[in-house]
DNA sequence: CGATCGTTTGACGGTGCTCAATCACCGTGG
DNA sequence: CCACGGTGATTGAGCACCGTCAAACGATCG
């Protein structure tokens, strides 16, 4: 189980020499601001636009691997954009356990549930190094006002955020382990689509653990999943190097809300 | 098991006539249209602003039981705000399972997924006889631009609608079956606080099934689940009406994420 | 090269899913 | 008024799957 020798990529350094999930077009790197112009394109505004804010500068945060964007229950001051980076957005339960809610990439927003109680809902945590537009939430109101364009960037990313939200509850739908990788790894595969990169070769940003509890199971039965999956033929795994083989197996054995892969193949 | 004969409560009826869960000030009944002002107090503005929008009529539609405000993938055309009555949001998997996302009530927004595709991203259904607010998305803009009040209620409502969606992640992060009914109840305990009712009387509008589709698990165990709480001293429960008897206990319950009843009982 | 973290794999016991029967409740129609 | 069918809720039996515990292995970094 696992190819091990054959397999092309051996580890995660490796693969990104091979330029696996090759870094997009990462925005020059301004330091400590940003213009807005930059922050409208990286929400996926057509940059033909020349809105009058042009002026704007928006203040720009740097983090680390595993540094915290903003914690649960801190005051909700401002809304952040996704520069460069990856993040998850995560829950503390009372007892400690680390429920893990989504993933966000490029362009996406964080930190919108705060607004509505002036405290953030939910932690986000960089998953590596990072960058994020911070939009002082005071300063949201004028800026929607005055740049249209913005003002329905952030509904169309808002509206994305909540599309996200539900995906959660269709991973977690699934009865079995195997089933909910599978439909774990279809959105990260549509995502790569979105962005425009290739739909089968992955290089998940998150570790095992995080992935576990983001599809609702314990980190070794995550690990069996994909283990049960490669076996299958569906995936070749290495480590966080995932390379899908037949997506459109993959897709149909993600449609079984109910019963394991075993049940597909004596269907079959 | 499941106390019969010295139930003060015998059936829903029986408990809709004791005024359990007596319905709230319903707003006076308008037909076909609804005064901007309505729909703001609705949303939770203060009243005594009074906005210039006030000639503004708002299209209202009605629902009977079980009726669908819109299916999955629909245009998304309208955005509605829940005048009266409560509602399921779902999505269907393409085998047919139905996967629900959360419960609405007076005042919620439902809709508000489809604005960045266009498509509703989910569907919503009458869990009882509605009434909800249309608003036209073609209209938003406009009347956000002229009615500051309903922008700033809209952008609340979205960030609430936000939080809900997150709540479902919170039952489904814990392990034992119970434990997540456990934390549902205090979910929906929490919401009649908000509400301004007793936080002890829950009149469930929806069925086993739907129940237990929210929190994952088979509706034979979600049945069983309630046995185990009245069980154990937190609910008396009859049917659809649920009263509980140690909420502080439900909430203590609420918190493990990972083991079951005994093991809080053997840790006492 | 050692230390630490992340990943994989094994064994075992328990929980919940499936299937199915029974019961309670309700509206209908004879 | 009661017999009847339909829906929803509860309960039971059996078995597979997954969570827990534990150990070995692999990767990464200083």
């Amino acid at each position: 189980m696992m190819q091990q020798g054959q397999s092309p990529i051996q580890s995660r350094r490796m693969a990104e020499r091979a330029g696996w999930y090759g870094r997009p077009v990462t925005p020059a790197g301004t330091a400590g601001q940003g213009k807005l112009s930059d922050l409208l394109q990286v929400m996926g505004v057509a940059s033909d636009e020349r809105p009058a804010g042009e002026a704007y500068a928006i203040p720009v945060r740097r983090l680390r691997t595993g540094a915290s964007l903003f914690h649960e229950g801190a005051p909700a001051d401002h809304l952040y954009v996704i520069q460069l980076g990856n993040f998850k957005t995560l829950r503390m339960a009372e007892d400690g356990y680390e429920q893990v809610l989504g993933f966000a990439g490029m362009g996406e927003i964080l930190g919108f549930d705060g607004l509505s109680k002036g405290q953030y809902q939910t932690a986000a945590a960089a998953l590596e190094d990072s960058r994020v537009y911070a939009v002082p939430v005071r300063a949201l109101d004028t800026l929607r006002q005055r740049v249209p364009a913005f003002d329905r960037a952030l509904q169309a990313a808002v509206s994305r955020e909540l599309r996200r939200a539900c995906e959660i509850a269709d991973v977690m739908s699934a009865v079995a382990a195997e089933v909910r990788l599978a439909r774990f790894l279809v959105q990260v595969s549509s995502q790569m689509v979105e962005r425009g990169q290739s739909p089968r070769r992955l290089l998940l940003r998150m570790n095992r653990r995080d992935i576990a509890s983001y599809l609702g199971v314990a980190h070794a039965t995550a690990s069996r999943s994909f283990g049960a999956l490669a076996d299958a033929g569906y995936l070749k795994v290495d480590n966080r190097a995932v390379e899908i083989v037949d997506l459109d197996g993959l897709k149909v054995c993600a449609r079984n809300t109910r019963g394991t892969l075993e049940d597909m193949a004596a269907r079959a």
